[in-house]
DNA sequence: GTAGTCACG
DNA sequence: ACGTACGTGACTACA
């Protein structure tokens, strides 16, 4: 058996794998799609092969000899776009960290690396493979030099193999004359000139009846067509020219050694490192036991004993800080990790230890030490005596510094500003519950408490120099640390709920909706799931012939606003509607929220504070912020919303508070002063845009004004107003322009806002909170239109988020200060929500006012509506 | 697990 | 020629 060796054209094959995958980006926000897609195809031809040698050669940026001989050679070439760029070098990064061997060359490019050393190999006896996403390559085919093309289509990759039997078979050449071919036809993306008027059918007639340009040239006379021959008489010298371009030099100055690039062991520690870094986790099973287990250096001890335990606490004592985790359920620890030093210890309670004992232990600690977590709010639960002010959420500090990751595991906190690399949960324990694992997988459990208390202490200090850096030291000390009180409470508290209302509720609206459902399948002549959009499509759109189009990438939009169009001339229509709303209230409300009543009447949602990419807090299990009020019938649920026995429910909402967030950031004298002349801003916005007398506005233009109102904190645009106006682009535009014309200073602040974004790459709120924008840099027009939205919006929405969580904080600390037994349950984006005391309704009405209106100085003033009620509902 | 839909601010 | 309003979460169908 002879050796063999693979060659890999680096920049083609990472081309390939870029526009053949969709979009991908690791934590850091580097896109790795390219890389990731040349790691599969590499691996997978590696096993095909099973090659003894393997090398990559990639262009260089220099000129080459084509350039010398030939200045417009690659000059129309479209340049690469950023995101694909800025992947080459890491991925010349990974084939180091893999020991893969990278060939370049000045002056010369990839093809003239892989030509020369194919052919060098083909001498020495191997078996030569070639895989590129570059036909040009064919030219080096023989029985021994086979060429491989991977093409990607759908997401599979299927992959063609060119030995020279094959070249011939499909073009009819041989491989040499490949080069005739390309000289004959050209190559806009090298720039190649070609023939005018040659294209692949005469050319490949020419070659296969000639062999080659001169040899057509000297038969002149024999060229067919009449217009090819003329061409080739006149344009001889460009053919010549062209073909020398075209020619892979074979013999190219290429320093290369054989041992360098023989296949050696690719998953390294290193290369490990890498992919971790690039977020390619399912890659890392390919990597040996050890070097997984290798990236963990830190030992964690495992404490069961009293004694050990007082000593260890002492120990952590004598530090500046420690980081601690918590496994336990209704306020009982079961365990616990204290990470101090360079070193973390996990207690269980499954011996000696109490969880009291351990509680205890963890407060007198507080008296000498700050204390870092991953997730103080759920700390809270089990050391309620912890100070907002003395305690560090590393969670919440990595969210304030990138706001657009999905979660902030104790996993990449330590990649990001540790350079540690732990085997995360997932990994670990999947998707086991803590306090399942705690009986199940207790070694596997101590690693993930171990590492989580670990991570927040070490990471505390480059998180906090992160957040001096972007100047948000502020925001999370006074805004976000307090507000990790703030929500813990309000889910400890609840929100009490009528059970057997809900229920009945449900009940009710089961009669009509299986009347509906019988009368929808009735009209459409079968019985089918009028929950699946994909069938209920084909029955409207295919059956009935209803004209509707497509809209989604699978089908039929059978959205509401597609629906609403066609509810006036159709019955079935709008009993789907009215079927979709009620099946909605039973499934999401009815049932949904029934799910979440505990043992004591009340439900527990969670606030998460580190979710949305604006500041906003969301809520979950169930989803309190949106709960129905827009119709009537879904509203009606608020009603079995109620306070306990001796309460009523005080609900205040902010007025406006984005818009009002608008004109204070933009400075605009016009929208200012409109706030401090008219109560009501879209009528005077109406009468300002249409110039139109104040008391002449109709509700239309009232209602139009309102929209445009809503699409500039929205991040205008005509298409998106005129959507939502049912009106044309043309005349969205007119009203954007007016707009603008009447309130100058807004369009300044928000074309600002744009251009700090692009310069700096993030936009901020009032209060330094940052949002990150990389869609401004995108090379697609969609990604980057999406980005002027967000940087117009992202402010003016944070900042609202940022001033009801400082009111929010206030109102808790207020309550609480002045001895109530009022509390605070919900939050509503611009509305909240306390269960007051009936003896308390003056004094917490007055709080809620001060605190809301006070929580910022801004140049228009704050206005809270406010409401009581025996239920959610009567109180808005 | 993704797509479609719809509830809220 | 293309196709989007900003920010969320839950439920159902379906591959």
């Amino acid at each position: 058996m002879s050796e063999k060796i693979l060659l890999i054209d680096g920049h083609s094959i990472i081309n390939r794998a870029f526009y053949g995958l969709p979009d991908l980006t690791n934590s850091e926000g580097l896109h790795t799609n390219g890389i990731y897609g040349f790691i599969n195809i590499l691996t997978k031809t590696l096993e095909e092969e099973g090659p003894q040698y393997l090398a990559v050669a990639f262009d260089l940026s220099a000129p080459t000899f084509r350039h010398k001989r030939y200045d417009k050679y690659k000059g129309t070439r479209k340049p690469m776009p950023e995101e694909l760029r800025e992947q080459v070098p890491v991925l010349k990064e990974v084939l180091a960290s893999m020991q893969i061997h990278v060939v370049t060359l000045e002056g010369y490019e990839a093809d003239d690396i892989l030509g020369t050393l194919a052919k060098k190999s083909e001498e020495k006896g191997m078996e030569v493979t070639v895989l590129s996403g570059d036909r040009d390559l064919l030219q080096l085919a023989t029985d021994r030099i086979k060429i491989r093309i991977p093409k990607t289509s759908r997401g599979s990759t299927t992959v063609e193999d060119y030995l020279a039997d094959q070249v011939k078979e499909k073009y009819q050449v041989t491989p040499p004359q490949i080069v005739e071919l390309k000289a004959l036809m050209g190559d806009s993306s090298d720039n190649i000139p070609g023939i005018p008027g040659v294209g692949e059918k005469t050319a490949t007639k020419m070659v296969v009846q000639f062999g080659s340009i001169e040899n057509a040239y000297a038969n002149l006379e024999q060229v067919t067509p009449k217009k090819a021959r003329e061409s080739l008489r006149e344009h001889y010298d460009m053919a010549q020219l062209s073909k020398e371009l075209a020619t892979i030099d074979i013999q190219a100055p290429v320093d290369f050694a054989y041992e360098k690039a023989r296949v050696g062991e690719m998953y390294t520690q290193e290369a490990y490192e890498m992919f971790q870094r690039l977020d390619f986790k399912n890659l890392l099973g390919r990597f040996s036991q050890d070097v997984q287990t290798d990236s963990l250096e830190k030992d964690f001890v495992w404490c069961k004993s009293c004694q050990e335990a007082g000593e260890y606490f002492t120990q952590a004592g004598q530090e500046a800080g420690a980081g601690i985790w918590i496994c336990g359920q209704e306020g009982q620890i079961s365990a616990l990790s204290l990470a101090w030093g360079s070193r973390a210890v996990y207690f269980t309670t499954d011996g000696e230890l109490s969880g009291e004992f351990l509680a205890s232990q963890v407060e007198g600690l507080t008296e000498k030490v700050s204390l870092a977590a991953m997730d103080v709010k759920h700390l809270l639960h089990f050391l309620p005596f912890l100070e907002e002010k003395k305690t560090f959420d590393a969670g919440v500090a990595a969210y304030l510094l990138n706001p657009l990751r999905s979660d902030h595991t104790y996993e990449d906190i330590g990649k990001d500003y540790l350079g540690l690399f732990l085997p995360p949960r997932e990994e670990l324990l999947g998707k086991t519950p803590d306090m399942k694992a705690y009986k199940d997988q207790p070694e596997a459990l101590m690693q993930v408490g171990c590492s989580m208390a670990y991570v927040a202490q070490d990471a505390r200090k480059p998180l906090e120099e992160s957040l001096e850096a972007t100047g948000m030291e502020g925001v999370f000390w006074e805004i976000e640390m307090p507000l990790v009180t703030t929500l813990y409470e309000m889910e400890r508290e609840g929100i009490q709920v009528e059970a057997e209302s809900l229920e009945t509720y449900g009940q009710q609206l089961v009669g009509r909706i299986q009347e509906l459902e019988a009368r929808i399948c009735q009209q459409a002549g079968e019985t089918f799931n009028i929950n699946s959009p994909k069938q209920l499509g084909a029955i409207l759109f295919e059956k009935m012939g209803l004209p509707g189009g497509k809209k989604t990438k699978t089908g039929y939009s059978t959205a509401a606003d597609v629906l609403d169009k066609l509810a006036p001339d159709h019955e079935i229509i709008r009993d789907i509607l009215e079927y979709r709303q009620l099946t909605k209230l039973k499934s999401t409300y009815a049932d949904g929220l029934l799910n979440f009543v505990d043992g004591t009447g009340r439900i527990h949602s969670h606030f998460n504070q580190t979710i949305t990419a604006t500041g906003r807090i969301s809520s979950t299990e169930p989803n309190l912020q949106n709960i129905p009020i827009r119709m009537e019938l879904g509203r009606l649920i608020r009603k079995v919303f109620v306070p306990k026995e001796g309460y009523v429910f005080l609900d205040a909402d902010y007025s406006q508070i984005e818009l009002r967030v608008l004109a204070h950031m933009s400075g605009d004298e016009k929208l200012i002063q409109a706030y401090q002349e008219a109560q009501d801003i879209h009528r005077i916005t109406a009468s300002q845009v249409f110039h139109i007398p104040f008391d002449e506005v109709t509700d239309l233009q009232r209602r139009n004004a309102k929209a445009v109102n809503f699409g500039i904190v929205y991040g205008i645009s005509s298409f998106g107003l005129s959507q939502d106006l049912s009106i044309t682009r043309k005349e969205a535009a007119d009203y954007i322009q007016s707009y603008f014309e009447t309130y100058p200073q807004i369009k300044g602040f928000l074309d600002g806002l744009v251009e700090q974004g692009r310069t700096e790459g993030y936009v901020s709120t009032m209060f330094g909170r940052r949002r990150p924008v990389p869609e401004l840099k995108a090379s697609d027009r969609m990604k980057r239109g999406f980005g002027e939205r967000v940087a117009m919006n992202s402010p003016i929405q944070g900042s609202a988020a940022d001033i009801i969580k400082i009111a929010m904080n206030r109102v808790r600390q207020r309550l609480s200060a002045e001895g109530l037994r009022s509390r605070l349950i919900l939050q509503v984006h611009d509305e909240l929500l306390v269960e007051t005391h009936k003896d308390e309704i003056g004094a917490v009405s007055r709080i809620l006012e001060e605190e809301m209106k006070g929580a910022a100085h801004l140049s228009v003033s704050l206005e809270v509506d406010m409401h009581q009620g025996e239920s959610w509902y009567e109180a808005k």
